[in-house]
DNA sequence: TGACATATCTTGTGACGCAAGGTAACTTCG
DNA sequence: CGAAGTTACCTTGCGTCACAAGATATGTCA
């Protein structure tokens, strides 16, 4: 692919899927589907499951394997509070980076549609 | 550094070059410091000039050397019809991504600060 | 002349999203 | 039972691009 919305998704991704895991914990092809069905952000499993293995090693999700009798075994991710905190500090910084980038496009945007 | 937003920049510190020259006419310090100035949008010398490069090979904008008796010559770059057609897909593009990742991280924002 | 600021450009590095491919478990159906 | 299909996980290699650091050239001013 690699059109402009790939650029755009860098670093976006990971915060993305803990504001998910905020709401509840995941496993990893659930995360792929709501990502997916989020329009705009999605990639690919071979984005997600890296993904999600440098969340846990920076300490911002646990995870617990889950087994049932009826369904294949899933691991399940969850927040942690060092996981809640990166995000609050994520959407900081959003804030402040996507307003940047609106005021510089305003004109284009006053002329143009959208 | 590659903080957070280091990777936010990616895709869309060149739209946004397309942007400032979209007003006017820039030379690549100036530019810098524009963007400098914008905040969250920059980077280093070592990002604008390899992408105005970029810019200028994707035929999005022109380029002139401007020389003066008084002031050591500058290369001056200009947006492209093309330019402007990008920069409004961009917009677009922009839109609908920022558009997605606000309403991933609304249920954050709404407890946290911000 | 030498020191400094302004201006352009190059090189090497690292992060990370993605396509493609690989493995295992559970279900269904002949 | 066995074969096919689905769900779920994970790995490998690649390419793009922002960045720090450094190289070079020109103009000013003491």
């Amino acid at each position: 692919m690699d059109s402009t919305t790939t650029q755009l998704r860098r670093g976006v991704i990971g915060p993305c899927i803990l504001a998910l895991l905020a709401e509840s914990p995941r496993y990893g092809l659930e995360i792929v589907k709501e990502l997916d069905a989020a329009g705009q952000l999605l990639s690919s499993q071979g984005t997600v499951y890296p993904l999600l293995n440098r969340l846990y090693e920076a300490g911002w999700v646990s995870s617990r394997w889950q087994v049932s009798d009826t369904e294949r075994p899933r691991r399940y991710y969850e927040i942690t509070t060092q996981g809640r905190a990166e995000l609050a500090a994520f959407c900081d910084d959003w804030s402040r980076f996507s307003e940047a980038v609106n005021e510089l496009i305003a004109p284009t945007r006053r002329r143009g549609a959208v």
